[in-house]
DNA sequence: TAATACAATATTGTCGACAATATAAAGACA
DNA sequence: TGTCTTTATATTGTCGACAATATTGTATTA
């Protein structure tokens, strides 16, 4: 199952948007598109949709493609629902977690806790992911993976900024070190604090970034 | 701004999935669709694309697309998330609901009481979708909305048939009209009640419509 | 007969050209 | 001068043809 141009592409502009290379609202136009990376029109048509679908940019019928704009309350709501499906995940997961899990968590840790010391954000980030996505995967219900990983996606520049400001990267690890531990002593309350923690020290992060 | 030819096929490929008239695991080929709305393959492409965008359809490279396929397991995954959103929702809306909006809500509960005296499905099934989306509105969530919507979509085969089932269209109404109740006294344990005894409901028909 | 290699067919992927539409620029009129 | 209309330009939308790929059917060989 070769991959088509068309995906090669929406993977590329993709990471630069993850990456901050391609701003909101910047526009994505097909024939420059084209240009560079030395294709048609139609496989970049393709591209763009698929990062429609992945909800990057925006399309506008007969005016073109953006990258997707956030308003600081999209940001917020994004936020929100986040952290609530890391609740309602946590919270799935307490009744269904292994002690193989609970290592292949340890081992995410221990290499976040590495990424830390090393100051190595890009690294620090992908662990993130990494320990996200298997909190979810532990839950079993693949519906709400995809959904987690549909948000996560466009919030994705948001959380790179603000890993990179003052000490946020050590706090995030310990309170995933907390969420861990919680779900170890399959403490659903605790390990909701946790989150909540998390929440609102993201909060105070976005607020930073960007001031009212 | 006029809707494109794209988008035109694609709302109507979405309806007749809705619908039912087309199943899951059936193909779209795409020459076969050029034919049938009389355009070029070019738009049927895109549409397909927005189909895919919507988890309607399922494509694979160089093979085609087929309407998306669910597992029993998925079925029951995508309710979960749903009736958890939908608990989401409540608690956000008991802090924001407006009088206008019970208005709101009353006059959408008196339309469905009509159509379930009639038996009108259809006509119900859209006046649920009305009732939970405007339920969302109130928490003001753009993000949960859409989320929200998202799901939906792909089950509405589901709940369609279930709808058709026994007596459940009556009972959707009575729970509908509880937690309007519940959001008039600003209560979200029986609020979230009514929600979980909806759910319990919805599975049972699932169990009826897809017995193991 | 079963398994493999090969050829034929169906279908998707890509291309370049043209048509339709929106935005920007230029002109007409009060 | 300012507003409306018209024209020009840039960009997206659609088209038909060809290329690339996957699947199916057929032949070959052990």
């Amino acid at each position: 199952m070769k991959k088509t141009t068309a995906m090669q592409i929406a993977d590329e502009i993709s990471t630069r948007i993850a990456k901050g290379q391609l701003h909101p609202g910047e526009r994505l136009v097909e024939t420059a598109l084209a240009k560079e990376f030395q294709t048609s029109r139609a496989p970049i048509r393709e591209a763009l949709l698929m990062l429609e679908r992945d909800r990057l940019v925006e399309r506008i019928p007969h005016q073109g493609v953006v990258v997707r704009r956030f308003t600081r309350q999209e940001i917020y709501d994004l936020y929100d629902v986040i952290y609530r499906l890391e609740e309602i995940a946590f919270e799935k997961a307490v009744s269904k977690v292994t002690e193989e899990d609970l290592r292949e968590l340890d081992r995410i840790l221990d290499d976040q806790k590495k990424a830390q010391r090393d100051q190595n954000i890009e690294s620090y980030y992908e662990l993130n992911e990494e320990f996200h996505n298997k909190m979810i995967e532990i839950t079993g219900n693949k519906i709400l993976l995809n959904m987690y990983q549909n948000l996560r996606r466009p919030a994705r520049p948001f959380r790179m900024m603000s890993m990179a400001q003052g000490n946020n990267m050590y706090s995030s690890y310990k309170e995933h070190k907390k969420q861990v531990e919680a779900l170890r002593q399959r403490s659903v309350s605790s390990g909701k604090r946790a989150i909540r923690e998390q929440e609102i020290r993201s909060l105070q992060s976005l607020d930073i970034l960007f001031p009212v």
